[in-house]
DNA sequence: TTGTACGCGTTATCAC
DNA sequence: GTGATAACGCGTACAA
């Protein structure tokens, strides 16, 4: 016995309405009686009346929905990002679509083509770590949807954005190192055809460079996984030339160069102090525990969500597209902490 | 300059058909021409035709969207979770909505609402912990949605359900802890009024019972966070009456009884042994490292968004709802490890 | 094998 | 102030 939903023509029905008087008194229109308007309501609420929004949206080629395109859910930092997003929209009555690339580009270019034939009111994107085109990115442009990117940018396409500076936190964390007393600094990079991975390793280097410490080659790798990591530290430490201190694109990869460091009886951070980068909750709780760039994750989402809507209220004119950055904050814990600051 | 997205109608006009053929050549019905199927193939290709899924929907009162009820996105297991429905939806077509109730009951409620707004296909809910009423859920089957319950179900409600087997999982971990050689055992419980809080500390008592080991009030209490473990920790310590294991009802519990007892100087094992509950990403990690109970989040997604979808393909008529259990696994860490197994 | 007509629920436009 | 009408894009019974 399915209950199909009440809709605009049994409020009317009962009321002996027209549908479109109804529809005019639930959105407070100006020309309809204070009356009708009092007895609409009321019979809506009795009735237990919800607005179709499929109808709603077909009709004005627009939903409250937004979609969001994000490399990987259980990622602590993205997962912080969703919560953010959902927060925001859930408070301003939109309803929030996920797809996750699983950091792959062909299913990127899918996630985009299935939220535009969704109608989706604006895109939030996150781009995979394969992604090496962006034709796809433009055709939501083409069909007028707002477009916002959050963490992972593509530089190519200028549109709102909302990223960490990765550059200058990166450079803090190489500096908070140097202070320490290290002079032989590794780092183990992300992918570089990810802006954020050439931004942490310019960083890295700027920071170098600064302290007049040539960049020696064979400890600036890419190393982006646990076990990468791992075996990173192995290899280093197989051809005898460990650094004084590595510092990781993200916290995983340390915790992997942790591991190994431990296994080979090194200690951390008396034999090599470690930085990572994102601040994942278990970098407060790792031993030693984890000193490392704060990203805040939440109000990115938050943000990014803020300046999508306002695209999306705007209509087309608008201001031009701008970049928010959101400051990552350097927080030291234990696996770089040898002299008092 | 906006593209409106190509229609059946462009396709038609384009090819002299009628708007109805394509649409019966594009879903390959069978009494339509090879010839033109293949024309209108072709012509949607090079168009780059996709279909409106939102006129789809209104039209057949259902959309290709399955709605997504989660108490807090942030949390590891959750996170788990909903990556494992977005694979299986994503593979069988469907995108993912998704709605967190922030553990409050009014906004789940409101988010039923939504997604009964957006004419969802099906619902995938885990109750909030502040969930007393279901009238809400209700609502969901009163319109003839299929309903799956993942992790925290509602005892009142018979649909389809995905839980894990939390009673004997408790036990196990306690019987485990007795095997350790330990008789004084706490339990940290969840809330209450949660089924899954119930079944654990169910479990917990019953390995007690098993062991001849009457319970003691005084150890077993609700505590359900990192700070209420670790003033809970203090405080029986306060009292003298500090127990020889804690077995907590999650992980994040067992982390700050854990840093509640390093701070009063116990050593975990040797004074205290702690088992947690979830298999968190730290729990690996955490020093000592924590043993506890795999949920196999993702498996519970995944295996859920399959109850549901052959629910939603079977419209109606299907069996009676079934309930599957998931077997969380005990992984024996260092935590609890005192004796050789 | 293909076309016509209508409706899904809502809203915008025009008329009264 | 309110009602009638059309349209959003698609699917389907019915007709041809």
């Amino acid at each position: 016995m399915k209950t199909t939903p009440v809709t605009l023509k049994d409020i009317a029905r009962y009321l002996n309405l027209s549908p479109s008087s109804v529809s005019r008194a639930l959105k407070d229109h100006p020309e309809i009686s204070l009356k009708t308007k009092m007895q609409v309501m009321e019979v809506a609420s009795k009735l237990n009346y919800r607005p179709n929004v499929v109808a709603r949206g077909l009709k004005k080629r627009q939903t409250d929905t937004i979609g969001v395109i994000i490399p990987e859910i259980v990622h602590y930092f993205f997962s912080q990002v969703i919560s953010g997003i959902e927060e925001v929209a859930y408070n301003e009555g939109y309803t929030v679509m996920i797809c996750q690339s699983n950091e792959k580009y062909d299913r990127e270019i899918n996630n985009v083509h299935t939220l535009l034939a969704h109608q989706v009111a604006g895109i939030l994107v996150s781009v995979s770590k394969e992604t090496s085109g962006f034709e796809h990115l433009q055709e939501i442009k083409k069909e007028g949807i707002p477009l916002v990117f959050f963490d992972r940018a593509v530089p190519e396409l200028i549109v709102d954005q909302v990223i960490n500076n990765n550059r200058e936190a990166a450079c803090q964390a190489t500096r908070h190192l140097l202070e320490q007393g290290c002079v032989r600094i590794a780092h183990f990079a992300g992918p570089q055809n990810l802006m954020i991975g050439r931004e942490r390793k310019e960083g890295y280097l700027q920071a170098l460079s600064d302290a007049g410490i040539p960049a020696e080659t064979a400890w600036c790798t890419v190393a982006d996984s646990f076990e990468k990591a791992y075996e990173e530290v192995v290899h280093l430490h197989r051809s005898g030339n460990i650094p004084d201190a590595v510092f990781c694109s993200n916290d995983l990869t340390a915790l992997g160069a942790m591991k190994a460091l431990r296994n080979l009886g090194l200690r951390i951070p008396g034999d090599v102090a470690v930085v990572g980068f994102s601040n994942g909750i278990f970098s407060e709780i790792s031993d030693p525990s984890l000193s490392t760039v704060d990203q805040h994750g939440y109000e990115m989402g938050a943000l990014a969500t803020r300046m999508l809507l306002n695209r999306i209220r705007q209509e087309g004119e608008g201001a031009p597209p701008s970049t928010k950055i959101i400051a990552g904050d350097l927080i030291i814990r234990d696996t770089s902490r040898i002299r008092p600051v």
